[in-house]
DNA sequence: GTCTATAGGTGGATAGAC
DNA sequence: GTCTATCCACCTATAGAC
């Protein structure tokens, strides 16, 4: 994905290095230095394997979208009810920010105008993409009478992803998973039936 | 509240100014080169105002949070139920919204890790604030069964706050303001007695 | 693939004239 | 209060040796 001549492995290593500078400083709060600190390489060598900043962001965003993906199929797979699927989903969030890292779209969404185009082009797809997955999730949840809620499965479905981001935001700020706990329980708790 | 013997005036279209950029770029993502022109004044003019990046940043806390306080005391003086005072509240981020900005404080948080100290402190208190005021209006509001909700006033308190914060993120990755109209509609109906 | 060295630009901040 | 001039650290990015 890098120079098709790189070496995988380095080229994995500065990317996983670039996603938790990113995830934890933001786009603009890291630089090639940094990574270059954390990995013992010089600047230039980085350069070799993503030629310019702009083309390592999208290879970020690219990656995370990816892993993603990966993980809803999962969900789907081998979840037994639409309410264990939004547990999970919201359990992906949580996963994240135990880590002590805030989402990476969603980091990108607060710089989103400072952004390369390329990198805004990307950002988009992932939101789409959790829309989309969620949407299913929500209608089959309804049909099969595990989830309430009026109006547009859409509508939900945006206000998922805007409570999650935004509960991830707030919960980073007061170093204090919990509070990301406490807005996913009432989140869950308005969807499900037996509430 | 800059310098003490600074023009009231000039401060006050500085802050302005590093205001707008803030809100639509982000605090590591402006300058003072950047206000400097804008205003067309020099650097250097901006530095007698305010010493500092992070003193400007903090000043820019303080105004913004007394600003909202005064809305919020405005909402409280002139309305007439706890539905009319959430739709006033949801009014004033669309506000923000529909002027091409971010939450000053959403936007903070997203930077948080990378914020000075006095900020961290500020930015806190106003989230502090919303959460008090909203926890108040719910807490009526169930009282006199205007509205609807489980669960502890503060857990749906901070499910509005995260979810309004996060809407504006994405609504402005979209450029669009109808996203943010949709999560809105379907907060406030999830919330209201007749939905 | 990684290094040294460097270019060319911008960052926040200060000294001192006016 | 605003200016010119300047400092030094840092930024992204490249050239060319090894």
């Amino acid at each position: 994905m890098p120079r098709p001549s790189a070496n995988a492995d380095t080229s994995r290593r500065i990317l996983d290095t670039a996603e938790r500078l990113l995830q934890t400083r933001g786009y603009n709060a890291f630089s090639y230095a940094d990574i270059a600190q954390s990995l013992r390489v010089t600047k230039a060598s980085l350069h070799y394997h993503f030629r310019t900043k702009a083309e390592l962001g999208q290879h970020l965003i690219e990656r995370y979208q990816q892993s993603f993906a990966e993980a809803l199929a999962d969900i789907d797979r081998t979840s037994s009810d639409s309410r264990q699927r939004l547990r999970r989903y919201i359990d992906l969030y949580l996963g994240v920010l135990r880590d002590g890292r805030m989402c990476l779209c969603g980091m990108l969404a607060a710089e989103y105008a400072t952004l390369p185009k390329s990198m805004k082009t990307e950002l988009k797809k992932f939101f789409d993409e959790n829309e989309r997955w969620l949407i299913e999730v929500l209608e089959k949840g309804r049909a099969a009478r595990e989830l309430r809620f009026s109006g547009p499965a859409r509508e939900t479905a945006m206000l998922l992803i805007s409570s999650l981001e935004g509960a991830m935001l707030l919960a980073r700020s007061y170093d204090d998973v919990a509070r990301f706990d406490a807005t996913a329980h009432g989140l869950l708790a308005a969807l499900t039936v037996d509430s």
